[in-house]
RNA sequence: GUGGAUGUAGCGUAGUUGGUUAACGCGUCAGUUUGUGGCACUGAAGACCGUGGGUUCGAGUCCCAUCUUCCACC
C-alpha cells in the first residue's frame, strides 16, 4: 500500500533540533512546522473556509471523531461526500480519534481494554468507541491524516496507571493499523507514556516497530509545569523516526510552539487562539492582551501594531472591546482571525529562522519582546 | 384633594413571626483558558435599606411624620 502521507526534510537548524519540511497529503502539501486551527465540530469556529485560507493562511485544520460521531453522525459526513466536501475545505484535514476525550469527559466515561464506553455529553446516552470503531468513524469522515484511538492520562498519574495505559494505548494502535483500508488516508500512532522516560522510550520503539506513516506525541500540555512538559518534549521527539512527521498534540501558546519546533516537532494544534478569541482575548507579539479589559476603551490602535491581518488593517481595540463586551459575533470573529492569523505568521517565521540556523536566536528575541523568561509560562 | 400601593448596589429584584459580616440576576472591574463534553469559569468592587423621629437589648422588617413615584376615585 503506497503511504498517503510522505514527509520531505528539507533542512535541520544547526543549532538545535529543528526541521523545515514538507508534508505531502492527498489535498496539498503542508510547509513545516506547522499550526493547526482546530475546527473540533467541522468548522474552526466562527469562520469560513475562505476567511481560512485567505485571512489565516491555514494550510491544514483538524475536526474531532468524537464530536462528528455523535453528531451529525459519520454515516451523514460520507453520504455528503466527506468531510472536505461537507465543510467545503479542499486542504489537508486532521482528525483526532476521540482519544482526548477518553481524557476530558473524566467522569463520563468507562475504560475497558475492548474500547471506552461515553456517556454523551448531548443527551447522556451510552456510547462505544474501540479503535476499530475510531477508525471506521474517520475513514466515513476522510481527513488525510487520521489519529490511532489512545488514552491520555491525566496529570499526575502513577507510574503503574502510566504504564498499563501506554500499553493498552499500544495495542489499541496496532488494532487501528489493522482495522485501517483506505490507502488515501495516513494513520498516525500516538506516543504516551506520561512523564516517565522509560514509558515514552518502550512506546516509541513499540509504536515505530509498527511503521506508522507520521507518529504524534500525547499526553503532555496536561497542565503540568513548562519544566516538565520540555523534559518530555525533548527527550521524546528526537527518539522518532528522521523520516515521518511528528505531530505534538494540544499546544499551543507562541512560546510553547517555538520550544515544539526547536526540539523537531513539525506539527502542532490547539483550541487555544480560538477559545480566548472567543473569550475576549487576543495574542500580540508583546504578551496576550484581554482586549475586553476598560484600558483598551479609548484604544484607537490595533491589536497588534506588528500585525498584516484583516482585524489589525481595518478595527482597532476600542471597537473590537465594545463588540466583545456587547456580544456581538463580529468581535469573535475578529478576535479569531487575528489569533490565528498570528500563529500561522509566528511559524512561518519559524520555518524562516529554521533554514537560516536561528530558531534559538529567534526564540530569545521574542521571548524578550513577548514580555516572558523561558521559565515562566 | 381622598384612598391604596411603592421606595434595598448603576439597573431589576429577594429579604420569613424583628436576631451575627443585607442575598440574587444583569451591569462594572479583573483573572483563567493548551489533541474544545457543555462555553464559559473563578474572583473582586459596589448599599449610611428614600428622609426624620419613635418603640426595642436589637429595626431593611413594627409605629408616627414627611418626601418620591405609580394607580384608582373625586
Amino acid at each position: 500500500m503506497q503511504n498517503a502521507i510522505n514527509y520531505e526534510l528539507l533542512h535541520i537548524d544547526k543549532n538545535s533540533g529543528a526541521r523545515r519540511g514538507i508534508i505531502h497529503t492527498p489535498h496539498g502539501d503542508i510547509q513545516t512546522p506547522i499550526f493547526m486551527p482546530v475546527g473540533t465540530q467541522a468548522t474552526v469556529k466562527a469562520m469560513t473556509s475562505d476567511e481560512l485560507k485567505e485571512m489565516v493562511e491555514a494550510q491544514i485544520i483538524l475536526a474531532n471523531t468524537y464530536h462528528l460521531f455523535l453528531r451529525p453522525g459519520h454515516e451523514l459526513v460520507r453520504e455528503a461526500g466527506g468531510l472536505h466536501k461537507f465543510m467545503n475545505w479542499d486542504r489537508p484535514i486532521l482528525t483526532d480519534s476521540g482519544g482526548f476525550q477518553v481524557f476530558s469527559l473524566g467522569a463520563l466515561r468507562k475504560i475497558k481494554e475492548e474500547g471506552v464506553e461515553f456517556r454523551s455529553h448531548l443527551d447522556g446516552s451510552k456510547q462505544f468507541i474501540s479503535p476499530e470503531k475510531a477508525i471506521e468513524i474517520e475513514e466515513a469522515l476522510g481527513a488525510d491524516i487520521i489519529m490511532a484511538f489512545d488514552e491520555c492520562c491525566p496529570y499526575p498519574s502513577t507510574y503503574e496507571y502510566t504504564k498499563n495505559s501506554m500499553e493498552r494505548t499500544t495495542r489499541w494502535a496496532k488494532r487501528c493499523k489493522d482495522a485501517h483500508t483506505t490507502d488515501n488516508q495516513g494513520l498516525f500512532g500516538i506516543v504516551q507514556g506520561g512523564f516517565f522516560k522509560d514509558l515514552r522510550l518502550q512506546s516509541v520503539n513499540d509504536l515505530v516497530d509498527m511503521d506508522f506513516p507520521g507518529y504524534a506525541i500525547g499526553g503532555i500540555s496536561v497542565g503540568e509545569p513548562k519544566e516538565e512538559f520540555l523534559d518530555i518534549l525533548n527527550y521524546t521527539t528526537p527518539l522518532l523516526p528522521e523520516n515521518k512527521p511528528r505531530y505534538l498534540m494540544g499546544v499551543g501558546t507562541p512560546d510553547y510552539l517555538i520550544e515544539a519546533a526547536l526540539a523537531g516537532i513539525d506539527m502542532c494544534d490547539c483550541v487555544l487562539p480560538t477559545r480566548i478569541a472567543r473569550h475576549g482575548t487576543a495574542m500580540t507579539n508583546h504578551g496576550k492582551i484581554v482586549v475586553r479589559n476598560a484600558s483598551y476603551e479609548r484604544d484607537f490602535s490595533p491589536l497588534d501594531s506588528e500585525c498584516d491581518c484583516y482585524t489589525c488593517k481595518n478595527y482597532t481595540r476600542a471597537y473590537i472591546r465594545h463588540l466583545i463586551n456587547t456580544k456581538e459575533i463580529l468581535g469573535v470573529r475578529l478576535l479569531s482571525i487575528h489569533n490565528l492569523r498570528f500563529l500561522t505568521k509566528l511559524m512561518d517565521r519559524v520555518r524562516i529562522e529554521i533554514e537560516n540556523d536561528n530558531l534559538l536566536g529567534f526564540r530569545d528575541e521574542f521571548y524578550k519582546n513577548y514580555g516572558y523568561t523561558k521559565e515562566d509560562n
